[in-house]
DNA sequence: TACTCACATCAATTTTTTTTGATTTGATGT
DNA sequence: ACATCAAATCAAAAAAAATTGATGTGAGTA
């Protein structure tokens, strides 16, 4: 059940979905903590959250769909890391304040 | 039921708010028309749009509440346009091209 | 093999957002 | 006052997203 869209309207999808997926307290402070500290363990991230693991689980999918975050994988852990990159193709540099407070 | 939140946090839950007022594609679309064409009429807008009065009023007011639209009455018409500053306020440069296609 | 640990995934529920159609408000014209 | 039009608001229904706790998976270890 495609929707009608025109041409802009694929990318107003897309962006879309960058939005939701910055539209979430949790969120945006899970991409705050990964900007500051850099690659971390998924434990500790959930420590720092306060987040079960599913909860944490369940957001951090989010963010690696649109490719705000990545994980390398070692072993049995999970290293997460933002990728800023992306962050800032959508992001005004006023708003990097906001993943890099102080 | 205030939920717990430092200084911080607080900051978060409003940036959550601007994402989430971004994070729909009737709205996005909207801030391109506004922004393209400035100041417009709401009924211009709606047929643009295809989008019934009550719902184009639900979206609006959305947009309105995170300052990224403002409106003038003028007797019972009402007219509508972008708030540049406020948008680049948040989004990156190149999202700009989001809201001046061309 | 069997037992953990780290993590993803699932299904059921709850919460939040959006849609819908009807009603209300407020300005204008008769 | 009454009718009309623009637009906001409301309440009920539908749809989407988030939470929860349980289960599954896959890598290490005994």
């Amino acid at each position: 059940m495609a929707k009608q869209m025109g041409i802009c309207d694929t990318t107003l999808f897309d962006h879309e979905k960058s939005f939701k997926a910055l539209s979430d307290q949790k969120r945006l402070h899970i991409l705050r903590i990964l900007a500051t500290k850099g690659r971390t363990f998924v434990c500790d991230l959930g420590e720092l959250l306060g987040l079960p693991q599913s909860k944490l689980s369940y957001h951090l999918k989010i963010l690696l769909d649109m490719n705000f975050i990545s994980v390398e994988k070692e072993g049995k852990w999970n290293y997460y890391s933002a990728n800023s990159n992306e962050i800032k193709k959508v992001l005004s540099s006023d708003l990097c304040c906001l993943f890099y407070p102080e």
